[in-house]
DNA sequence: GGAAAAGTGGGGAAAAGTGGGGAAACCTTT
DNA sequence: AAAGGTTTCCCCACTTTTCCCCACTTTTCC
């Protein structure tokens, strides 16, 4: 289970460290890809390529399932730890992320199965959005209590 | 079943004794999240896994649910007790309830089923609001006897 | 009143995060 | 094809934070 939220730095290499809760249950091998609302997923190995299988199994015959594949797999990226349990983020995916060149700074997030890794900003600003409406929250939680 | 409320310390090093009482049915693993109304939201850890797989099982088509689950899962941990029976709440979840930096006070609140956590300002706040219409609570209490 | 348990505080060891340097690999250029 | 330069990767070292253990005070219970 990844859960929380922890602020970390891009060094000018493009290296990110990833929270030491975190790479237990990710494991030696990673993938990341891009991700909905301008963020990156960071999947274990197993739960990245049963979702690539399925993606793969989309009919080719869909204009959108073309594209689904198209996006997907073409800015993904398997990674490895370095001896101080980080990752290299590929330029692409900075840049798709809007993570700077210089110590940029990151938001590496626990969503239960993976993790998604932000802008700095672009997180505060999702978290903005909640804070001015708490309501539409509780009313969600309230559906599933 | 928990129940009662305590009032205890939050240390600089953020931690907070739980209530004796509450510990053998917390278990060894517990689970703390934010909560409705700027408290925090603590689990034995088969309830939070319950909640939080429905929350999982959302579809990451609606913005809501993405958002619910962001926020649901970056302010959640995973804590045990140390050998004095406390736990660290995280910095970001004491930052969202207000809980100060030195030596802050808390309520620890037992709520049935899961365990509320309190700054103490806060929690005087709703209790006063409470005393000064109580007319809205015994309308709903009797609704149900 | 005494003993046990609960709550609180602090200090030291270990781990986590960050930055930098050097070797190897790659590409480009002459 | 060789040399130069760039990029990538790996390793080491430092700083900060976290965690664990021990000791003390207060409360509770018999």
């Amino acid at each position: 289970m990844f859960l929380g939220r922890y602020e970390h730095t891009v060094d000018n290499k493009g290296r990110v460290a990833i929270p030491a809760k975190f790479r237990g249950e990710l494991g030696e091998r990673m993938y990341v890809t891009r991700w909905l609302d301008k963020c990156l997923a960071l999947y274990p190995a197993p739960t990245f390529e049963t979702l690539a299988s399925k993606i793969s199994a989309l009919s080719i015959a869909d204009q959108n399932a073309r594209q689904l594949r198209r996006i997907f797999f073409s800015d993904a990226a398997d990674l490895e730890f370095d001896r101080q349990g980080r990752i290299n983020l590929p330029a692409n995916l900075r840049e798709f992320a809007g993570i700077g060149e210089d110590d940029a700074e990151v938001m590496v997030v626990g969503m239960n199965d993976y993790i998604e890794i932000w802008a700095r900003e672009k997180w505060l600003e999702v978290q903005n959005e909640v804070e001015d409406d708490p309501n539409s929250i509780a009313a969600q939680l309230a559906q599933l209590i």
